[in-house]
DNA sequence: CAATTTTCATTTGTCAGACATTTAAAAGTC
DNA sequence: GACTTTTAAATGTCTGACAAATGAAAATTG
């Protein structure tokens, strides 16, 4: 692991990309531990808080975890899927809301790939997954639920229709899209007829996933998009007209 | 933004975690300055090297952005989608790589993902994507072609497939998918003999693509994930035997 | 001897203050 | 007015120090 003095970049940014070379490389492995920040700051020939900062930044990013005490220390850090959903949201959320994506691609991009999934969790859900799915349903319903509880129920209903497919990557892969989805679904869904509308198309899909119907179940969330949508240029026509 | 001094965890991730809730709220918007690492420090009550380890963990994030001099200072930045590419990427191929996943789940997940991009691949592209899959597709027949750069070439072509659905919001969730497999890919593909037939395979699918055939698209790729998942338990098998 | 307590060295977390470097604006000069 | 110099502000980096946590070794105790 080395750096370059004389580069234009920060020093603690240098040597971060150093380090994480080192992981992805497999130079380090998963549960070994870094040299301490004293023996770092020795090697890259750099004091103590310029290492800190870069063990920050891989802190940051997950790829390492400390540890104060006698045998602490910085360790590799296992990237668990959980880590990587939570990243995954902030990422995807920050992207839609800093880049003026339209309703439409957003949405494209979130049933393409829940449709990717589909076919797999018919197949494949368990009596959990179904069970998830029907008992969100059943919250959707309830009078006096907050446009927030709502959404997130809606969040539960998908996540549960993605897991069903018992494929961790595509899970993780999903979170995102769905998750950074929210905010703006929480624009068409707050009258109450839309959601007795929603609810419906939800119970389609879970019928289909009950039925292990992979046609259906697409066929299901197809029509939950394209109504999705339609809602969505109602907003906006709503909005435009006000 | 405040902080909890009698919090267990450090002073820097929490304050890190003040400026990021700010900027995902939408309190902080792109391009607005933060206050001076010295004000920071005040408004914190911490010293500057802490507030320093916080900016560089949002900094990792590619969150903010630093410039030094008289009007310099740190920069809400615009997430932009090659920001995210990098990201999505470096995160899926640690998950990857450090969570045993089998060959069989990422393959399935990744291929259903490209899946779920042909039909409208099929419908969108132009002729700078089929022109790139096409390039792909003759530099991968090149004599002494290395390992790693039929790799890259294969990458390349399926990114073209990706990116011609026009969404980059699909594009950006595919990356991961399909980069973070490249050093699984890597290993399947080191015989002349798999070369041959994969590159009959990418060429059915661009001529589905060219001739805007969603369902022609879909059955090409199913060809190739087939193949990939055989010849895959061919190297397995070869391994366990010698 | 076994169990417990104490001590201690190691490591990260935090602080204070200083200097170097970069940068753009302000002041000065022709 | 155009150019040069100065200056102030900000980040980048260093030094040295102390606080706090933590596990292991040493000392103590029954």
């Amino acid at each position: 692991m080395k750096i370059d003095p004389n580069s234009s970049k920060d020093l603690s940014a240098q040597i971060a990309q150093a380090i994480r070379d080192a992981i992805i490389k497999g130079d380090l492995i998963v549960d070994e531990r870094l040299p301490s920040e004293a023996e770092l700051s020795e090697h890259f020939d750099v004091s103590r808080p310029t290492v800190r900062e870069a063990l920050k930044r891989l802190a940051a990013q997950s790829l390492i975890r400390t540890q104060r005490g006698a045998t602490g220390g910085a360790f590799v850090n296992r990237l668990t899927f959980e880590d990587a959903y939570g990243q995954q949201i902030t990422t995807s959320t920050l992207l839609l809301s800093m880049n003026a994506v339209s309703f439409a691609t957003a949405c494209e991009a979130r049933y393409a790939l829940e449709r990717a999934c589909a076919p797999l969790s018919a197949r494949r859900r368990n009596a959990d997954h179904l069970a998830t799915m029907r008992a969100e349903i059943h919250r959707q319903t309830q009078e006096g639920l907050s446009d927030e509880a709502f959404c997130a129920s809606d969040v539960a209903f998908h996540r549960a229709l993605v897991d069903g497919a018992g494929n961790p990557v595509l899970s993780y892969q999903l979170a995102g899209a769905v998750e950074a989805m929210q905010p703006l679904m929480n624009m068409i869904t707050f009258t109450a007829r839309s959601r007795v509308r929603i609810i419906t198309l939800h119970g389609n899909i879970a019928d289909a996933i009950e039925a292990r119907d992979p046609k259906g179940a697409d066929a299901a969330l197809i029509d939950l998009e394209n109504y999705t949508i339609e809602l969505a240029q109602d907003v906006m026509a709503r909005r435009a007209g006000a």
